[in-house]
Parts: structure tokens; sequence; C-alpha cells
DNA sequence: ACATGTGAAAGTTTTCACAGCG
DNA sequence: CGCTGTGAAAACTTTCACATGT
């Protein structure tokens, strides 16, 4: 099967956004240089990407947003629903837990875990919350393969661990530990520091001349 | 002067975490093999990423934990204190400025806009929260070249331009909405689906064979 | 005309592999 | 020895440029 790196994948996502922004105010076709423009891109790349997907645009109205919507949708996802859980419900939780409501057709997280007794078994955003207890019970019974960790750093090692014995495949980490594990385990580190610390190491970058 | 693409600079970020971590531990030297493994890298990947910073080991003790620490320090951060101005107070601006709060020696946030009534000069993690018809006056009078955006996306164009026309060079922009902007402004979007549908891609892949 | 799809070139990043050193 | 620093190769990514189609 077509391999894709992660960075098309995440290109592919961009357009997708983009393709929705358009399809939201009717636009009917739409060029690989107008997607350029937006995503600041070139155009030879989105159209090299879009090869991946099997949908050929036509030389004279370029690409049907639709369409392509269509096909880059049944590129990225999978085939049958995918269960999220979040770990966490601090404000980093809930935050991303409003983020995500609704947003996607396929994707949805669908259990919380936390520790604090108060907030246990309250349903907030359509999903329930559960005892971090119960993690293995619960990830399997829903066949979870996707997990976000939005807690802070101590446990999070020891919660990494126990989500993966239980069959999740990808980790996405806010929290400040850094995760390494097994090459077939997909892991975004995503400490929220180094954005910051990216930006003012750039943010000195002078103008060339 | 020696440019750093922003990978070497993320994998320098990642470094010095992890040389703090090992620094906490009272370990004194270390190899590259020993970061690479820690980091999931090739260790000659390491040791080009130091040459950057001008700071050599030695063949036979590797590298000093605290020396080269000093120098990706050095190499990394800008000479005066970097402010960051958060936009938004809700669910995410919070664990943000908790996340930030007191990890940095030279970057840290200085300044909040809101426009929520209540949380306008309350003061959060040391932090001021101002109305976000201040924005102007406080980012030009606070040098703030750093901003980031932790609102919903109607309104984070024009807030990004506002930035932007008051001299911030750096935006983290973690709303729904597309950023372009002059190629001179390095601006990161951190829509926090992206990760999420990632991870569903990847978490499909089958082991290889 | 003008836009697509793509072979080939250019550019970037990673890894190999080895000289050299304590 | 077993490490570092690094030239050179390999791998990967982006861009150019053009044949082709309408």
């Amino acid at each position: 099967m077509k391999t894709a790196s992660e960075k098309v994948v995440h290109r592919l996502i961009l357009y997708k956004k983009l393709l929705k922004n358009f399809q939201s105010k009717s636009v009917r076709n739409i060029f690989s240089h107008n997607l350029a423009e937006h995503a600041s891109l070139n155009p030879a790349q989105i159209r090299r990407d879009l090869m991946l997907v099997g949908y050929d645009g036509s030389t004279v109205s370029g690409y049907n947003v639709n369409d392509l919507l269509f096909c880059i949708e049944k590129f990225l996802y999978p085939n049958e629903i995918q269960n999220v859980a979040l770990i966490g419900l601090g404000n980093l939780g809930k935050s991303i837990l409003d983020y995500c409501y609704g947003r996607h057709p396929i994707i949805a997280i669908n259990a919380i875990f936390e520790k604090d007794p108060n907030k246990i078994n309250r349903i907030i955003c359509g999903t329930r919350c559960y005892h971090i207890d119960d993690l293995e019970i619960i990830v399997k019974k829903n066949s979870i393969k996707i997990a976000i960790i939005a807690i802070s750093s101590s446990v999070t090692e020891t919660i990494a661990k126990r989500l993966i014995e239980c069959g999740v495949k990808s980790i996405i980490n806010y929290s400040n530990a850094c995760l390494s594990f097994p090459a077939e385990i997909y892991v975004e580190n995503r400490d929220m520091m180094f954005a910051v610390e990216k930006a003012a190491f750039f943010s000195k970058k002078e103008k060339e001349i």
C-alpha cells in the first residue's frame, strides 16, 4: 500500500480544512494555486500530495471541491469509528474536549479518565468520566486505539504503559514527560513550552538582506 | 551567522530538557548514544546537532552535562528577557498559563488579554489580565514579540493582524483559524484536531512484515 | 491560453563510516 | 579500545519545467 509520510498527512489534513472552508462558502471548483496561496505552499507540492489520494483534477476547472474532499477523507479516515480516550480533566483536558466536540464525523473522544472523585461519572460534552482505575476495562471494551494525555508529568509514564498494554496504538502527550516507546506506537509529544521556545528563537531572526 | 532549521531547534530544546533531567539526577557526563536512546534518535544526528552550539565533547567521557546545557541555552536563548502575550483566558489559556508558569528563566507570559469584564485586572499566576482593547498599548510598552492565541477562531485573524501591527514577530495559534502572514513572521498553527487526526491515521498502520 | 500530472533536478535531512584521539 | 567530529553517501522532500489535454 502507498505510504504517506507524517508531513504529507499533515498537509492533507490542512487541505481538508481549507476545502471545508471553501465548501461552506459554496465554492465549487478550485485550482492548486488557490490552495497553495491559503496554505502558504508551492502549487506543485499540492498537486503532488493530491496524487496520493487518487483524484484527478481537470486542466480546465481544477479540482471539484466536493469530490476532492471526499477523496481526501477516504484516504485519511479509518474505516470504522475511532474512539479516543482523554486522560485528565483539568483545564487542558476540558479545553481539548471542548475543542474536539462534534468536530469530526469519525473520530471522537469517547471516555475521560480522572482520579478526582468529584469528576467521576459526570458526563461532559456527551462523554462519561471514569475512574482511572477502570482504564483497562473501558479502553478494551471500546477498542480505543488513541489516547490524549493531559495530566502532569509525574504519572504520565505509568499511564502511557498501561494504555499501550491494553491496545492503544497512538498517544498524544501534552505532559512535560518525554515518552519513548516501541516504534510501532505513534507518539506525538506536545510539550507546550517547545512552541514558545521555538517562537522565541525565531523571533530573534532579523530580516535577511 | 549560522542558521538553524526549525527541526534542529526543536531537537536542541529536547536535548536541553533531557539534560536538565540528567542534571537533576546528578549525572555528570553523558554520551551521544545515551541522549540518542532517550530522544529516539540516531547518535550521529545528536553529534551533528551539537556541532552547532559550539561545545566539544571528550572522546573519553562524552559531554559534560552542565557545560553542554550552558552552551545549548546560550545558543537558544535570546539575550534579553522575552515577554509573551496570552490572548484568551478560557480553559486553554489557563492551562497554558499554568503550564508555562515559572518554567523558563528568560521567557515568561507577561500579559493576558480578555474581553470578559470579570477577568480583567485580575492577576493569575503573577500575570495581569488586560482588556483586549489595551492590546496595542501593553504590547508596545512591554516590547512583546511573542503571542499565544488561545481563543476561538472567529476573531483570530483580526487579533493576529493587530499583534503584528504593533511589533509581534512570532505567533502560536491554538485556534481553529488558518493564519497566513508575511514570511518574516513565525507562525505556529497548533489546531489540536490535527494531532488527533494524525494519530488516527497512523494508528491504522499495521506492523511491517 | 492555462492547469494538471509527473520525470527529473535541486535542496534538505539523516545516516554511515572512519580518521583521530585520549 | 570506544568515543567524538565530520566528509561523504543515502534518503527524503520540495521545486522546476514541460508534455499533455481541453
